[in-house]
DNA sequence: CAGAAATCTTTACATTGTCAAGATAGCGGG
DNA sequence: CCCGCTATCTTGACAATGTAAAGATTTCTG
């Protein structure tokens, strides 16, 4: 059984933690749980990762770099389309990326104790951003807006489709993880706002 | 020391629970801490809430009920203003809660493992979900909108407050519990996405 | 006023994060 | 070819925590 030496033990780690992630929520997730399943022994991870915090936290930098990957996917394949379907797209790309990856969802944006001072996670975490407001940026083309109006509003931009992805997943977890209302997951237009407000 | 019967426990534990919430954070709560903050042995706790979920439920509830209590109260303050006014009046109390209580607010709508069978929380939980559209629906008295619309565009306000409420606090959490840039308190003019959407 | 019920304490145990010490493998220098 | 060095992993241990069981104490009830 006590094979030295793994090879790659950090990465099989951070594989067992997505596993153990998926199962057994983010609060299931222990450090001897991932250890099991990777079949080392229970001190193992410390060696790699400082603490839970830290295998935490490169799972977090994981999570965000998917979900950079999956907002320019879908950026590149709407690319030619108007402005504002753009938008909506690369906007339901963002609900169907909490919608695939729940658990990762909630590792990104839910109270976790992660390690901010991280600079993989600042870099991970601040191109994601930088990625969304880059797809939002060119929309403000044609509109007479000064610089802060600008700001203010890409900011409401993110806030309207990160708290519908937000509100998804919690009533997800009161439901019991099982969808009852699939209509949910479309994002409503966001036309509708502009013929509101 | 061992005073026996101490007369309501219950609520003296979940006052506890709130002081220790607000010193060591969702994670620093602990059913020790709080039977030590109050006074009581270890195992006290148990027998007023069933477990530790049980007393973060309860205290839950409290927050829902206290955040039903602010959006109402701004709303009466602002009920002769006109409705776009008192929309973004009432927008910003839902942000403002979460930035006076940010632990509270924390507690409700993280990942918190609460149990979302008990009566109370769902009642309070959905009374405040109420609350909200109650105050967002007579804006729509004077657009026309067939149900459908009217129902995904109450949900995209909720949305983009909700999630505005929680990117702040996101923020907050990353840099270290401190705000540099206060502007970020007051919510957008709503009426921004109106320009662009 | 005595037994019963409610309330709290004490004790105990499993799980977990984390640290320290030891064991094992791969590696380079003689 | 072999000795020692370093990285890697295991074993053992300890404190904190949730939680259950059993005992002690107070209040209630008939």
């Amino acid at each position: 059984m006590g094979e030295y030496h793994h090879g790659d033990l950090a990465n099989a780690l951070l594989q067992s933690a997505r596993v153990v992630l998926n199962e057994k929520g983010i609060h299931g997730l222990s450090l001897r749980a991932c250890a099991a399943h990777a079949g080392v022994s229970h001190a193992a991870p410390t060696h790699h990762f400082k603490s839970l915090r830290g295998l935490l936290t490169e799972l977090a930098v994981i999570a965000y770099n998917e979900f950079t990957a999956a907002l320019q996917a879908e950026y590149q394949h709407v690319i030619h389309e108007e402005p504002k379907v753009r938008l909506q797209k690369v906007c339901q790309a963002y609900v169907d990326f909490a919608i695939k990856e729940p658990r990762l969802f909630e590792l990104m944006f839910s109270s976790t104790p992660l390690d901010f001072e991280n600079p993989r996670l600042q870099s991970s975490s601040s191109k994601a951003y930088q990625q969304l407001m880059g797809i939002v940026h060119p929309l403000f083309d044609e509109k007479e807006m000064d610089e802060d109006k600008r700001e203010q509003a890409e900011i409401l931009v993110w806030s309207v489709v990160h708290g519908y992805a937000s509100l998804l997943m919690n009533e997800r977890a009161r439901t019991g993880d099982g969808w009852s209302d699939d209509y949910k997951m479309t994002l409503p237009d966001l036309g509708l706002l502009g013929e509101l407000l």
